[in-house]
DNA sequence: CGGTTTTGACCCGCGC
DNA sequence: GCGCGGGTCAAAACCG
């Protein structure tokens, strides 16, 4: 049971899913926070899913990547009032990670026989992972409302944790998003939300200006290795981030608009709109 | 009635 | 090869 520690919560950083991803711990961001300065102004918690665009290209040549990106954020306070403002570290990892999930989808075989389908799933046993991003948020809600419509389809009780985990898949058929959503066992305030993919559509929200986990998601989908980023980021190519922290970000309560900063880079943004995933995915 | 959640079983990857 | 832990499936239950 304890034979094997993947897990390692005692450290500064996290490792998640095998050791792709890192992020800071509840304990750690709380001081990378507050060298954040990342100012949502109050008007902008309109509500968490307002993402209007969500489409980038996740860096999927890039090997190893890793992107942190830490700002206080606003809940919607849909149920808990009381939680003005919520600490969100975020973290984005990509992989070598192929396309081919298409199989894994079950496309192709319609409905098989329990019999079969067992076989089948023997056959379709390519885990493939997809780019993802964790941020910590600290909630009293465990699911945040981050303007798409998700479909539970698993839960777990995490080793080294007395909260379960929860497994959520986009509701949208052609959309591929997994995430999951878990306590800090650390820090039972805290939420840890693992994106995993891109939505190859727009939120069921609408734009709002606010600063929701999408936009995040969007947000940090679009950095690269080794980019310098208006809001004082710095990420380095050799499997672990780097947050340096330099002065205030301009996310001015509009993640939106850096993004604009940030399509500037190359193997971006194409204007794909919403179709981000990669054209050997792309059924017309 | 359709969509979502629950929940146990199954499968896979990894470390030993 | 085995055991463990994580991730997913799928049928049943649940809910609006």
């Amino acid at each position: 049971m304890d034979g094997k520690e993947k897990m390692d919560p005692t450290g500064s950083s996290w490792r998640l899913g095998g050791g792709d991803e890192f992020f800071f711990g509840s304990d750690k961001d709380s001081s990378i926070l507050s060298e954040f300065v990342w100012n949502i102004p109050a008007e902008s918690s309109g509500g968490f899913g307002d993402s209007d665009r969500i489409d980038s290209n996740f860096g999927g040549e890039s090997s190893n990547d890793y992107v942190s990106v830490s700002a206080p954020q606003r809940t919607t306070t849909e149920q808990t009032a009381e939680e003005e403002k919520v600490e969100a570290s975020v973290s984005w990892s990509s992989s070598e990670d192929k396309p081919e999930k298409s199989l894994a989808s079950g496309d192709s075989s319609a409905k098989l026989p329990a019999e079969t389908a067992s076989k089948a799933r023997k056959k379709v046993q390519k885990r493939i992972r997809q780019p993802r991003f964790a941020f910590v948020t600290k909630s009293e809600v465990d699911h945040l409302e981050d303007g798409y419509r998700w479909r539970k389809y698993g839960q777990k009780a995490v080793k080294n944790s007395p909260f379960p985990r929860s497994y959520y898949r986009c509701t949208n058929s052609k959309c591929i998003v997994k995430k999951r959503v878990e306590r800090s066992s650390d820090d039972p305030s805290v939420v840890i939300t693992t994106y995993e993919g891109q939505h190859c559509h727009h939120s069921v929200g609408y734009p709002r200006g606010g600063l929701i986990s999408p936009d995040l998601a969007s947000f940090a989908s679009r950095l690269s290795p080794s980019v310098h980023y208006p809001a004082g980021l710095q990420i380095s190519q050799e499997n672990s981030l780097h947050i340096v922290q330099s002065q205030n970000v301009p996310a001015a309560g509009k993640i939106g608009e850096v993004q604009e900063s940030i399509s500037s880079q190359p193997q971006v943004d194409q204007g794909l709109l919403g179709d981000i995933v990669p054209s050997g995915m792309r059924n017309g």
